[in-house]
RNA sequence: GGGUCGAUGCCCGAGUGGUUAAUGGGGGCGGACUGUAAAUCCGCUGGCUACGCCUACGCUGGUUCAAAUCCAGCUCGGCCCA
């Protein structure tokens, strides 16, 4: 595998499997545990690179299924790139388009060959594939790009569920083929929907191809949060520990600390931007609607422990008022919040690992 | 002064004789959101000594078994003519 990507563990927690480390990327390096943010195109929809970056997001998720809709990889390709098109100068990752399988479930065809999409965006068919794919993550640039996989809904059959599992993991020699650049890391997704044994035999599978990072996948689909915790604890294990592990969509307190304390080093979800724009901030572990009565008259700062640019100069009733008001601000600062809440979350993990304190630390998030 | 159109719940605005506490929006009060079809979606929103009662469609009368809805007068507002 290309040199360009390498993980060195720093420090193992002694009673866990957690574990701080750092990723290298062509774009630079991420120290994990780390949560990465989400955005379609422009980052997170409603925040600049400079406010990302402050927020101490250090890789960034963007999406192949969105950016082929819209504008068209091409187009970021002549851009130079995503990097460059976005003006985001640290590592990214795209997803593969796979999940928009799942979510986007009504509008779509599976078979062995690939996926056909209706485009929500103005009804065209749309055909992807393994091999389709990886060509417009290539053209993307990202620096770390997955693998096209089915996720299997939940609830779904053992059957529908091994059906899943077996097809991604014959997609990804499918993409490994497919794949042209040895500066994009190529990482194979985990199946196996709530089934310990079956997420044993494609994580088992996966790590046949030695690929530079692996992840958990067909999590967070609506299954109870105490799953997410089973099915991490009986999959990562099997994930080389010498390689990066993303737990893809995740998300919480808990689940991260749970699945930070099974060995996993990297996360990506859309909850901090998503609820910033449905007006919940996340506070100490909370989710508070920001529109609530009680806010109107609260001038205090959001959390006087953040250190964001958002604590440090506003109060919840200003946010409150830009919230209620629809004010394009109120989603930029609560999404610059939300954020760095999750980062300094995961980042505070990772120093107490490194103090050896991890348990104690956050022993109150790794009981169900 | 004459004519004409209008006045509906916190706001805007449907309804033009009978399942009407009264369609829709907005606002208000809550809730949901986990590899983003999501700055979205879902509830509730006259009062009460509540399985029932009361008060409600500018005001006052009238017609009718029954009126926000029809008639008369009045008050206020818009437009037109003087």
């Amino acid at each position: 595998m290309n040199h360009s990507f390498t993980f060195e563990c720093q420090t193992c927690c002694p009673h866990t499997k957690a574990r701080a480390g750092v990723f290298h990327t062509p774009h630079g390096l991420v120290e994990t545990p780390r949560f990465m943010p989400v955005g379609t195109l422009a980052n997170v929809k409603t925040i600049t690179p400079d406010q990302l970056a402050a927020t101490g997001a250090q890789m960034v998720l963007a999406n192949t299924y969105h950016l082929h809709l819209q504008p068209g990889e091409s187009i970021v390709s002549k851009a130079g790139g995503l990097h460059r098109f976005m003006n985001w100068d640290g590592p990214m990752l795209t997803d593969s388009g796979g999940f928009q399988v799942f979510s986007l479930s009504e509008l779509r065809e599976i078979n062995d060959e690939g996926v056909t999409f209706r485009s929500p965006r103005d009804g065209q068919l749309i055909r992807l594939t393994p091999e389709k794919s990886i060509e417009i993550q290539n053209a993307l640039g990202a620096d770390v790009i997955m693998a096209f996989d089915e996720c299997a809904p939940y609830p779904a059959t053992r059957t529908a569920i091994e059906v899943a599992l077996h097809r991604t993991t014959r997609w990804l020699e499918r993409c490994i083929k497919a794949h042209q650049r040895s500066d994009q890391a190529l990482f194979g997704i985990v199946q196996g929907g709530v089934y310990a044994d079956l997420r044993q035999v494609s994580a088992r599978a996966l790590v046949e191809f030695d690929l530079p990072g692996y992840a958990i996948g067909g999590v967070s689909v609506g299954e109870p949060p105490e799953l997410i915790q089973s099915i991490v604890q009986a999959t990562t294990p099997l994930l080389p520990h010498h390689k990066p592990r993303y737990l893809m969509g995740v998300g919480t307190y808990r689940e991260m600390a749970q699945a930070i304390a099974a060995g996993i080093d990297l996360f990506d979800c859309v909850i901090p931007t998503r609820l910033a724009r449905h007006a919940n901030a996340l506070v100490g572990g909370e989710r508070w609607n920001l529109r609530n009565q009680k806010f109107r008259e609260d001038f205090t700062p959001l959390d006087e422990t953040c250190p964001c640019y958002t604590c440090q100069n506003f109060t919840r009733a200003y946010l409150s008022h830009l919230l209620r008001s629809r004010e394009l601000l109120g989603y930029t600062l609560l999404s610059i919040h939300n954020i760095t809440e999750l980062v300094r979350f995961t980042q505070r993990i990772r120093a107490a690992i490194q103090a050896g304190t991890f348990v104690e630390t956050f022993g109150q998030w790794l009981s169900l």
